[in-house]
DNA sequence: TGTACATCAGTGAACGCGCGTTCACTGATGTAC
DNA sequence: TGTACATCAGTGAACGCGCGTTCACTGATGTAC
């Protein structure tokens, strides 16, 4: 006898794996990549260690599982902070996405884009997807704004100016290989703009501005609005 | 009887010393930080474990002074790529240089950059000296080259019309500590140009610009290139 | 609806291991005279 | 220069601990008839 359309033990099953990332992403935050135990988990789970064999095959896969998950959490408020018709607010919100998830998931944003955990090495084909979600909303916003005649014809100009063949051969590679066609200095101007606002979140998240600036918010936000600006067509 | 002016024991201190060094940054480029062990370390050297109290009181201690090491080692590149008289050229070989370090010692860089180790805090008194020292030289080079002229003043006013008070007063405060009075808006270029570079160098060194310009040196080059001609002087 | 059997999730003990730190020790280096 | 003593660097065993993974087990959930 069925209990319901997913089982009684299916859905059990559901709810013990979301307490199991629940404890693990404590424990992470706690004791950090390298320091994550199986045991501590178990512990704060209040199960058996060796239960937790009946949901990731070992500690490395778990890993995985954290890895991909803060991709995705990552990339989705990305593209909910991108949600705009207006090119400029599309950009913006989706820069300051990307900062308020970092600075608000310092040890999930370190797993992903730290410090490698040494003696792991996360496998390409289950993080290879959910990790170039964000370059290919990013870049897709670019496309469009491009599309739209909103982006500084100068900046795109002075940007090309000193564009390598050998960068420009890169950079469009990958662009065909996630299927979006765009002009290269597009390309480049999108990558520089990533550049820089991964390495203000990074320098916050990791505290290397704390010194300098110890209200990195609003530091922030001038870095994304003087960017924006040169990028975006002045007359709007 | 001495026999010598640094006595045989003080010698062979500091060769241990030396030795035991090396072993740990080994050790670090294998385990990482989280995973630095002094038995490894100790075996590695060819002593016994307690030998190594004689020399730091623990591993946390350790570690702090890998950090500052670490940090030391950048800060010697850069200074040595900065030493030039025309202002360009030392900023182009300033920025290299952090970028040369920082690929060619990526276990050291993210000890001391990338993600915290947990239930680890570096002592401040010990790593804010060094932990400073770059960002104090190139300040040095961007009042030099303000002083000279060779800045761009339309860069300089576009930033101070995007510059928050409470941004210029932290940046201020950060300045006077360090006793160098510079305008607030060649403060907040320089800041700029240091997080984009940081951004640069964290992304190639952590494997986040693999999958993108994997060949990342021509790129590297490119973005400091555009950096440095948006803010100095078109004319030199 | 009731019974007999199969599946499967979670248990608890055990394995072998490496870790940081302490401590009483020994033998070599350094010092006072 | 030679001797008696003090200092100190390195040893090796021991401590208590937490770790990942395996395995035979039990009892509850699910299925076939």
């Amino acid at each position: 006898m069925t209990t319901a359309a997913t089982g009684l033990r299916a859905r059990r099953r559901q709810e013990l794996l979301a307490a199991i990332r629940a404890a693990a992403l404590e424990e992470l935050r706690r004791a950090g990549a390298a320091g994550l135990s199986l045991r501590a988990v178990a512990r704060e789970v209040g199960i058996a260690v060796s239960a937790l064999y009946r949901y990731f095959p070992s500690r490395d896969e778990l890993l995985t599982d954290l890895i991909v998950a803060a991709f995705d959490e990552h990339a989705d408020a990305v593209e909910t902070g991108g949600a705009h018709d207006d090119m400029g607010e599309a950009l913006r919100g989706a820069c300051h996405a990307y900062r308020a998830w970092a600075v608000a998931h310092p040890a999930e944003f370190g797993l992903a884009y730290g410090t490698p955990v040494p003696g792991y090495v996360a496998p390409p084909q289950d993080t290879a997807h959910a990790g170039s979600r964000i370059g290919r909303f990013t870049l897709e916003l670019f496309a469009r704004a491009h599309a739209g005649g909103h982006l500084d014809p100068d900046t795109l100009h002075r940007r090309a100016a000193r564009l390598s063949t050998g960068t420009a051969e890169q950079l469009e590679a990958w662009s065909m290989r996630h299927g979006r066609r765009v002009p290269t200095e597009v390309l480049a101007v999108w990558l520089d703009l990533f550049v820089r606002l991964h390495g203000l979140v990074s320098m916050e998240v990791f505290g290397l501005l704390r010194p300098i600036t110890p209200d990195a918010a609003t530091y922030a936000a001038e870095v994304i609005d003087t960017e924006l600006a040169a990028l975006l067509q002045p007359r709007r």
